[in-house]
DNA sequence: GATGAATGAGGCTTCATTCAT
DNA sequence: TATGAATGAAGCCTCATTCAT
């Protein structure tokens, strides 16, 4: 018996993004995602329960994904700021290269898919996050303030700069990524 | 003949708004706005021409109300710190107020109905936001940064702490208006 | 009381005539018409009780206006052939000139308005030609054959011609006007 | 897989011809054609684009059909009006028994869904009529005169015939056939 | 009489999903 | 496993008709 194939697993992933970059989570169709996919639309159904399950599970695979790409580039030995910076470095630049992600990320978010459930299982970011923050606490260099508050603040600042960009309105380089870090500094140290 | 009714135009709004909220754009289906508005499909038909429209229209007369809500309150003697505070309070108060309106807003934007028109008509809100920073600038108290960066600091704060709020996990009280002012603040200050 | 308006009767006529000669009979709506009348869609239920019987009043009031001006210019004193050939430049000027009425004519006898009882109601045309036949017979002048296959010929020959008209593939001059009218001596002459 | 269904289409066609012949072309809607022909409306988009191109495709079948059926039993070493005397009753022939199918085509023709790209597509059948035209006219057979005027003679006569036909007001016979073929050939011989 | 807002049935079409092959 | 034909519910919109003004 061949084994269920990988590899289409990945094409399908790959075109529902692109194609809810296009034209939005609603315009994303069983029928349209399978021909981007070069497949017949019955063999999503090998794959994926139906399409609430298709977007459950790239939803949970792009979050994590994620997570683990900017945290795990992140050397923990170097000072604190540095690391933070380094952090705010690898969002922008996922919000550059990764942007239809982004965007699936967010519409799914908002979408009549999304509930409690997919929510309780993708707080891993956020988890992260905090505890990241917490060590800045633990070294004074964070205001002792509410960690959501500045969650809040970094994640919603990330956010506007990744749909800026996408509008073309908002263009990545040192200057920039730096003129922006400092706003979030001065935000957040003690 | 019975007259068009101002007042049936506010109760599609108000359907169609409480209705993105529960089941996301995509789930606001004519038949479904107009029955929880108390009439037949066809006569949304009368006062809009479509259904793009409809959401157009919604999306420009929520824009400019919102605008002149929070920036028509503000004491333009008053210092700017002060009035800084008081537009940020103001904001606060809408997203917890009116934070299906602002639902309705995000997924707009985001929707295949927003294109480059809606957008140019409505830059009005950026505009007053900038002006008011411009002003900040003037007074060296605002940081000589980019107004971009700091429109988008602003915003993209103030628009996840309305997400928080609506998931249950943000809780608007003095003590926390503070605190997020002063990140604010320390942010952009020069 | 005011009366009916007999003005507004004719404006709806002129109005759905040159409707379906636009857009087909199933094309030509009730609004639509109405908007072209420039009146209120309700007014034409003033006049009459619904679309199906505006259309048969008004085809019954063009079939009988048809027949009165095709057959009432007729010199009854003049020889018969000439009264023939006057008869069909009659009938080649008015597939000329009231091209459009001839569509909806035309388009109404093949519509699921038409019934049994309109038919019935529109044979004065069939029964003045085949008078006129009848007479043509009795000097000998006209084939002994059954009168319904020289009507038919005569009548679709007409209607061909019509057509062709009407798709610019049938320019009428004199010199057409004799050719055709030669063919269809020709054909029915004793 | 189930295999797309040949028969399925004719199917289509047939229902489609028989609501037309009902109940106008206005009236055979989608759901009618689907239930008719025994089918999920679905179903039919399947096989055709859309409704206009369900209809184009069955009047180019009809169309093509209905050349090559009459044009083909010709037998082209007969005496020239012998060919045209077969041509002829060919033609009633297909009038009595296809008239349903006629029925169709003329809808079809002075439809909105008539344009100048199927008219183009379709004029093999003149083209072929003419060309048998002419060859009676080289034989000194036919008057010298306009082809377009004697096909509109023959086809509009072989048309109101049809109509006749169907009205249960002409009654095919031998001798009926006769005497409307001599009409015919005293009209166009030279 | 005249208006046009209001209705909801019904048309065309697309979609998620199933299932014969 | 993979296919895509088949289904019918449901979406958007228009229409004929009614009726309050």
């Amino acid at each position: 018996m061949r084994t269920k194939d990988e590899g289409k697993i990945n094409r399908i992933y790959q075109a529902t993004v692109d194609l809810v970059m296009q034209v939005g989570i609603a315009g994303a169709t069983i029928p349209k995602i399978a021909k981007k996919a070069g497949m017949a639309s019955g063999t999503l159904y090998i794959y994926f329960e139906n399409k609430e399950d298709l977007l459950r599970q790239l939803y949970l695979h792009l979050k994590s994904e994620m997570v683990s790409v900017t945290f795990g580039a992140l050397d923990k030995s170097a000072p604190f700021k540095l690391q933070m910076f380094q952090l705010w470095k690898e969002f922008l630049a996922m919000a550059v290269e990764k942007y239809p992600e982004r965007i699936f990320l967010e519409q799914y978010k908002i979408s009549p898919f999304y509930d409690e459930q997919v929510m309780e299982a993708s707080i891993g970011w956020v988890k992260q996050a905090e505890d990241f923050l917490e060590e800045g606490k633990n070294q004074l260099l964070v205001k002792d303030i509410q960690k959501d508050l500045v969650y809040s603040m970094m994640y919603g600042f990330l956010n506007e700069l990744a749909v800026q960009h996408r509008r073309g309105l908002f263009h990545l380089n040192d200057h920039r990524i730096g003129d922006s870090f400092g706003l979030l500094w001065d935000a957040i140290k003690a």
